[in-house]
DNA sequence: CATGAATGAGCATTCATTCAT
DNA sequence: CATGAATGAATGCTCATTCAT
């Protein structure tokens, strides 16, 4: 029994109570290794009241990506809502991403590691969510163009391609920062923006790196 | 059944078609979620033979990710082996990943994806593959700091972060070459270098973007 | 299917019902040749019910045993419970063992024949359990030496010694009394009575059978 | 593998390094728990030769029980041998059972402990072994009521209780003296002399022990 | 004679899910 | 509203047994 049982509270905080535990059993085991019983158990409901209010493993599943993804997404959001110049809003984004991932790591390793394991569904429901960041941030960088030389030189596939490089840069970083304590979400963001910020400017002013004549 | 049985070969080679099966299916469907039965089949042998060969479920997993990270680094290895510039390595170090993920799709998935999933032991294996290539990554970083300007003016701890940047980047980078058949390795390579390629030549020579002084 | 299904019982009634089971399929076949399916079919319930209530083969062998050692314990006491010079108490106490043991030839057959073959543990609970009956009837020897002849000459190896012959010699005709039908649990207790004062008295006064000199 | 694998010998050596190997592991597992590649390994030869030679588990099982029955039942005979009065012949059958089962703990397991879990057919051939030995135990008792009394004032169905009475016992003394090393088959047989002998002249000469008016 | 290669069938165990109360 | 009771369907794994060489 995961605590003491509380009777009759109403229908909302139950259910979020079933979301916080099926979150962190999900986010600890995997879809498939967590059982609907351990969540039960740690929420401190019965199995069937489980089935009534969320209907089946996977819609339970899909429930705490959706809470997860919403919350992730809100919590960058309102990190780069600040506004300020694109390279600030970036900032500000990356730091309320890494702060966010930090604190909610059962809901980040339901989002980053698990919802590929459990089927097709949930792949494209993470993916949909990804896509909002990865469009986020690339708006933030097509801004970020306009604001330093008028007129974007950059293709949307390349764009679309250093946002996809950015966010995956921001995952891994995310990763090591929750895996090695002594790492701040400032310095995470740091590093990333360091790394990314003047490689992006160069791109922007179409410099590029190009690859040795013979290859 | 996945294919025509051809009876009685060697164990060696039909350890080898019992390895494709598990990188396939693993790679399809996840750690938990693949059976044993379902490998079985598709090697085209009796569940007791795969037994037999690779004794247990975890043993067998363990196989595949063992298999398809030596196989993975030797790519990378071999790619950048070329010499050259530490840019020029860097750069046929990364067309080689895309190219081996694009061609071993399954093989990356158990690697990238679904290692996480299967347990402790696991995720320690992969950790360790993925810092042979961080630690790869890391020395071309240092070597370049080295030939572009005498002296690494870099922490450790920053180059750490920077690897683990560009290692993410590059996954990243992958799956959606992975996903978006249009992108070609050369093209994933071509973006991630260009992303940061200028972005390490600019902290190797001290210049650092600075967080806005209010943040 | 073994019988009627009767739905929803109590928990209490269902585990006794399954320990019924289980003592009669493990009685009939032993420990590692029944099968779990047998004994949730003879139940009448499906296995993970069985399951649920007794976690696994292991404890619910040893569930059998307990129940079935406690069962055999106290029908011997409560036979010799009467009081009454010691052989009448041992009379007493080994009818009740052969009618019991009549009575219950399933569970006679887990502790008699079966216990040994399930690992080591099993073996030390039915040891534990023929300790306590050797111990008793050691008890019986005793007193029965002291209401005789005041001193009990007897060493205490030697007292163990008769007690396990005599307590073997009765496990023995239990076996005999099983199989032919024709053998009351009475005539057996007389026949061990018989066959066991004349030689504790003999030995309970000093008198000894000595080895021919030549052995 | 048990033991450096000798070829080519003859396939009476081969069966009966077989037939060792298939004693000690049934013996130490019983039946059902002992696996064909358990004895192979034992006996340093693959499994289609077991195939070969001996066809199956069960009959393999049986082999092992016919010799061990017999080795047991020709020590005892072979000891008995001497002659001289039923007691002298007593004792020394006695004896000679002690000291052999001391000597063969893994046969001695397989006709006593677990020939039972075999199935029928096993207990049909281990019993029809103890009912030789109970015969010849009867006739030495029968013979020796001859010598002290002319005539045997004791029914067959009492004599056959006494013997069963009187194996049992020995056989409990043999697991007694089996589990504790400090007891010799001397001792053992001593004591169940001292037993018996006492019980079984007060029987023989009409004496015997009744139970109380009221039982 | 002897074996490496292979399998059909079974077993203990678990899990998502549903009623009856 | 909430739960104790119950199960169909898998799943990992093992074993006795048999061919093809």
């Amino acid at each position: 029994m995961g605590e003491v049982r509380a009777k009759r509270m109403p229908r909302a905080e139950r259910e979020r109570q079933m979301l916080d535990a099926a979150v962190r059993v999900f986010g600890e085991r995997g879809y498939r290794a967590a059982s609907m019983d351990d969540i039960a158990d740690l929420a401190g409901v019965s199995k069937p009241l489980v089935y009534l209010y969320l209907n089946s493993k996977e819609e339970l599943f899909s429930a705490c990506i959706q809470r997860e993804s919403a919350a992730l997404i809100a919590a960058v959001r309102e990190g780069a809502m600040g506004g300020g110049a694109a390279d600030r809003q970036l900032w500000d984004g990356l730091r309320a991403f890494f702060t966010h991932t930090a604190r909610n790591p059962y809901g980040w390793a339901v989002l980053h590691s698990h919802a590929r394991t459990g089927g097709e569904a949930f792949v494209a429901e993470v993916m949909a969510m990804r896509e909002e960041i990865v469009a986020f941030v690339t708006g933030l960088i097509v801004e970020a163009a306009r604001e330093a030389h008028g007129d974007p030189a950059l293709p949307g596939r390349e764009v679309a391609g250093l946002a996809q490089a950015l966010v995956g840069a921001a995952e891994s970083l995310a990763g090591w920062a929750n895996t090695d304590a002594s790492v701040t979400a400032k310095e995470a963001a740091a590093t990333l923006m360091n790394f990314a910020w003047a490689g992006l400017g160069n791109l922007m002013e179409g410099r590029r790196w190009s690859p040795p004549p013979g290859a």
